[in-house]
DNA sequence: ATTAAGTATCTGATAATATGATAGGACAGC
DNA sequence: GCTGTCCTATCATATTATCAGATACTTAAT
């Protein structure tokens, strides 16, 4: 059971190379640093230093038991780093629930920074279906969301439009809309909408606009867009989830006769009053906030 | 700073559910404990326990802080589980040098052994050319050495054979020696033969025996068995280093028209006087011998 | 030789920590 | 609702650990 302040005693003589200078840098009497060591040394049964010099030497085996002093010095300071940055108010984690779909590309920037501001908290971000991320957030096991615009939230939620995302119109090559230019809401009745819906059983949770007579619902976009390369319907889905396959051609992007400009759906970031947000959300909501809306139209 | 005594009894409180079961574990009054607490509470900054049932419970920051408490203590026995290993006279490394060609395949059970005995030990297993084990123990760099028995050691050498392995004459499949169903002396001067030895300038250090008018020397076995394969000669090899090319019928296995059984090279464990052996070189030196002598012949 | 810097050790003072006793809260059983 | 038991916090006291300062000795450079 070495005290600490043995512990730095050891750590400081052996990288200075004088028992003196570490007495100075630790602002304590060179005796004590003296009989700090000296009594490390009986704790331990072992010739730490080498004193035959002026300058004091670690002896090979004060060599061996230098990192492991390292070690326990560096515990005790993430002991202390982490328990001031809790009793300062930062959240010891932070939950953000991020909606399937949602590209987070413009957001990786502020997370990289966040980590340099909190290396103590633990960052969880949970991918949620669609409407899923309010729930947490009603829950309290997420504390921010990302999610897309609502017409209301319950009570008790705060929400601020962060931008837009681009809802594409799709279906796959081998699909019968894909041979026209311009497809009419008739044409898109005739045919099954895929539709995104959370799991949840109430009537929150649709992204976009039910356009079509049949339709199939799936909680995530990936899944929708498996079932439209299958060819079993069209789908409105985000543009960062299509953006790819768009490429390869196996999936193709309809234009609408009834509507010149994109779709596109709002972005929402949603808090709760109660559930308080610590320093470590307040500044991620903050970064989020600032972020230009334009950055979000991937 | 926390003192480790607070360490611990934050960690044995946490563990136990109680402040009294934790002071007497640690053989203490129970205000100790409830006084080390404390503090630590006040350095913190933070509630560690919530004290309104009869046994205290660990808030959500005592429960983040835990593993930090217990990191620091596990450190801690780590550093002087390794100082009282170092004072008993355990060595803090071993250097084992085993001569290239050797399958240690007989020793790895008493490795494993090995790191259970002795975690705090850092094994260094070298490979080496042929007799520059030797060298490697005269300057101390190795403490045990496993080579091919010598006619001579250096003074202060001692050893003890520990088996043999067996050498085996080959040749590629496209070279002149691979027709003859067995082959004579004057056949084998006819041809450049491949010779193991040391890179020491001394005359000791040659594995087998020259039996070829012609002879070309590397320090690898590997490198002899890409010469040989490359049809640049012929060589005497360890079978543990040939196995696996004999079966693939690159290479051929010749047959001694003046020698019925199998070439048989004796394996030496060696050790100096001078650089006396610790515990940990002790035990394995005593578990080496203890290995059945058929077990090298691999 | 002399000087400067370093370390070990002793002594008295000071601060940290221990103990033991005491008072009050939580909980189970009657 | 009462009681006994186990628990924790706190106080006064005693013990221990640690510290600073003074001193003597060693090392290395001038």
């Amino acid at each position: 059971m070495p005290s600490p302040d043995s512990l730095r005693a050891f750590v400081l003589a052996a990288e200075l190379g004088s028992f003196s200078a570490a007495a100075r840098r630790m602002k304590k009497a060179q005796s004590a640093v003296s009989t700090a060591i000296s009594n490390l040394e009986i704790d331990t049964g072992l010739m730490l230093f080498d004193r035959s010099s002026r300058s004091p030497t670690l002896t090979p085996e004060g060599r061996s038991l230098l990192p492991y002093a390292n070690g326990i010095l560096l515990g005790q300071q993430e002991f202390s780093a982490k328990a001031s940055s809790m009793s300062e108010g930062v959240e010891d984690r932070l939950c953000i629930a991020v909606e399937q779909g949602i590209d987070l590309t413009p957001a990786l920037n502020i997370l990289a920074e966040f980590a340099d501001h909190f290396p103590h908290v633990t960052l969880e971000v949970l991918s949620t279906g669609p409407n899923d991320t309010a729930t947490l957030l009603k829950e309290g096991r997420a504390v921010l969301g990302l999610m897309t615009e609502q017409e209301s939230y319950p009570t008790g939620f705060q929400f601020r439009g962060v931008g837009h995302w681009t809802l594409v119109p799709v279906c796959s090559a081998a699909h019968p809309l894909a041979r026209f230019d311009r497809v009419s809401h008739t044409q898109l009745r005739q045919h099954r909408q895929l539709v995104l819906k959370s799991r949840s059983t109430d009537e929150l949770g649709i992204v976009g606009e039910i356009k079509s007579a049949a339709t199939w619902y799936a909680q995530s976009p990936n899944m929708i867009l498996d079932l439209v390369l299958r060819g079993l319907g069209w789908a409105e889905l985000p543009l960062s989830v299509v953006k790819d396959q768009l490429k390869s051609a196996n999936l193709v992007r309809m234009n609408y006769r009834f509507q010149q400009s994109d779709v596109l759906e709002g972005l929402d970031l949603v808090w709760t009053e109660q559930h308080g947000l610590g320093q470590a959300g307040q500044w991620i909501k903050s970064q989020l906030l600032n972020v230009p809306q334009e950055a979000w139209r991937a």
